[in-house]
RNA sequence: GGUCCGGUAGCUCAGCUGGAUAGAGCAACGCCCUUCUAAGGCGUGGGUCUUGAGUUCGAAUCUCAACCGGAUCACCA
């Protein structure tokens, strides 16, 4: 009689030939009853466990210059990665952070697998919010500019914007008090109505609005400048709402002759997407302006003429699925080829523990200040423990900015991009634990190691030797170490920078139990040194790397 | 109401292409610095993986249903 047995191998990579090997002797003791079987596999086991296997493998971790990283060439396939896209009228959030890292994470990630990545962002400068700003700063700012208050342009036009919603809602209350309908308020009230006025001499090229609109833009500009600077953000082209709001309209036009879409009575152009079970989407308003649709159909056309595009991503919340969706099948009907390719990569909001943030209510969480107090919380930790005390104020300064950063943009990264998160404003981020100051204390104990290494005359090995007796904890970092490519491309695949960061944590973990149970400069065994040594220079690598794909710098010492 | 997403420890999250005793961190308690950085390591307690059926040798993982929570369905962006 035969018995076949089928192993599942699925998980077979993340083990050694040893645990592996065993476990399928396992199984078949307690479920093949054969034992003739069982021993033929048994010694074939036995055979394929060389004692060198491991340094072997740590050898070619070492060969390899990069980790999963690749020079693009020319030739290789190019991505569109579209993030960030604010709105003029007030400063980034909590929110927009999320947006950022992960847009920037994922680029990195894109070259690392070996495409080319061109990172884009649409800036919304145009429109009712804007003017609502405008016209709060002309009735009550004073003349009031950055350099004469000393804020910060965007969240001196923000505070105009708040300005206007309150004076707004004053002027709703009082019209409701005098018997008018709270909808009827709302669109009646005296403040909306200029608003919408001046929307329209911005858009009929009124002179002084125009030139009012480009100031506080260029205000705003500045702003965000510095925001996306000391994120670690950049973009390689930005596109402008006011300069593409107009281009859909043709695209719109050229679908309405075709048939692809229809004009109603009052002169509107509509999509029907009932075949494709969604509702009908208006693309051109009566008055024949165009609308958020209409400006996403233009902006798209736009770039895919400008660049050979492969795939188009747009990073943007989870709250625009719809958009997305109707998006890509407008563009499929219009008959551009791409349009069915494009990929929303849709992430989770950022909510509070009483729920959404909410700008109007005041509930959200500044960008500009959570950077800041991030870092102020790192010097406070780094002097209480002493750590930066041999430093210059400049390189205290530069590392606190590196670990109160770190902690930032690992705990918003290490959570799966597709899910809501919650932040405790008041609890504030840790730094001990899985957190980012753990890797990259990590990373700085082990340049430590290497510097005292180096002081004592112990030259950096360039490889391993084979006669070398790994222990545990050794053949686990090594088989993690050289797990990183998959890991990148999996977090490629996925779209998923948490995977990374995940990764990372559970490699840090690991070294740091190795390092607390031996000793690498004080083994006596040289060879059992210098293999540890390579061993640990190689995670310091990785980590670099990994962190690297985050956004996240590491330093030599904290 | 239609569509989509989620529900795992007190809290924040991994694990989900089916596989062994469901893992981390935080919080609580206890231990470890004359030894390469204690932002570290070790240990203890803490779970009906929302519920119920189904498929399977085997389900947190796949299917269906229910319950709960969120998003969305604008002549806003």
């Amino acid at each position: 009689d035969v018995t076949v047995v089928v192993f599942p191998f699925v998980k077979a990579a993340r083990k050694s030939p040893e645990q592996y090997g065993q476990e399928i002797c396992e199984y078949l003791q307690q479920n093949a009853p054969i034992v003739s079987a069982f021993n033929v596999i048994k010694g074939f086991l036995n055979l394929s466990i060389a004692t060198d296997y491991w340094v072997s493998q740590l050898n070619n971790i070492n060969k390899e210059e990069t980790f999963g990283t690749k020079n693009a060439d020319k030739n290789a396939p190019l991505t569109m990665i579209e993030y960030s896209s604010p709105n003029t009228n007030k400063p980034l959030h909590l929110g927009h952070i999320r947006n950022n890292l992960l847009g920037y994470s994922l680029s990195e990630i894109e070259k690392a697998v070996g495409n080319n990545v061109v990172k884009t962002n649409i800036v919304n400068d145009r429109g009712i919010h804007i003017c609502k700003s405008m016209l709060a700063w002309q009735k009550w700012g004073n003349g009031e500019t950055p350099q004469s208050s000393g804020m910060k342009g965007d969240h001196l036009v923000g505070k105009y914007y708040v300005v206007f919603d309150k004076e707004y809602k004053a002027e709703i209350s009082q019209l409701i008090s005098q018997g008018q309908t709270e909808e009827d308020a709302k669109r009646n009230a005296p403040l909306i109505l200029e608003a919408q006025e001046m929307l329209r001499q911005w858009e009929a090229g009124n002179e002084t609005v125009v030139s009012l609109w480009q100031e506080m833009n260029s205000w705003v500009y500045a702003g965000f400048d510095q925001t996306y600077k000391a994120l670690g953000v950049n973009f390689d082209c930005i596109y402008y709402e006011s300069e593409t709001y107009l281009l859909g309209k043709n695209k719109v036009e050229e679908g309405l002759a075709k048939g692809v879409f229809y004009k109603r009575e009052d002169g509107s152009v509509w999509a029907d997407l009932t075949p494709d079970g969604l509702d009908e989407k208006l693309l051109l308003r009566s008055d024949g302006t165009s609308v958020y649709m209409t400006q996403d159909i233009g902006t798209a056309a736009l770039r895919f003429e400008k660049y050979p595009i492969d795939k188009m991503v747009y990073v943007v919340g989870n709250e625009q699925n719809y958009h997305f969706q109707v998006l890509s099948i407008l563009l499929d009907k219009l008959g551009f080829k791409w349009g069915k390719d494009l990929v929303h990569f849709s992430y989770g909001m950022v909510e509070l523990p009483e729920g959404k943030m909410k700008s109007r209510e005041g509930t959200v969480v500044d960008a500009d200040d959570l950077i800041k107090e991030m870092i102020d919380t790192a010097r406070e930790v780094s002097q209480e423990l002493g750590k930066l005390d041999g430093c210059t104020t400049e390189e205290a300064e530069n590392i606190v900015r590196m670990v109160g950063l770190g902690a930032l943009k690992y705990f918003i990264l290490k959570v799966d991009p597709r899910k809501n998160m919650t932040f405790n404003p008041k609890e504030s981020i840790d730094f001990n634990g899985n957190t980012g100051p753990f890797i990259q204390y990590t990373h700085a104990r082990i340049k430590s190691v290497l510097r005292k290494g180096a002081e004592q005359g112990i030259a950096l090995p360039e490889s391993a030797d084979k006669s070398a007796v790994l222990n545990e904890k050794e053949t686990a970092l090594i088989q993690l170490v050289a797990e990183f490519p998959v890991i990148v491309k999996q977090a490629a695949d996925e779209c998923s920078p948490a995977v990374i960061a995940n990764y990372t944590y559970e490699l840090v973990k690991e070294y740091n139990q190795f390092y607390h149970d031996f000793s690498i400069l004080k083994e006596e065994n040289t060879t059992v040194r210098d293999m540890r040594l390579l061993l640990s220079i190689n995670v310091a690598k990785v980590i670099k790397t990994a962190m690297g794909l985050l956004g996240i710098e590491v330093p030599e010492r904290m």
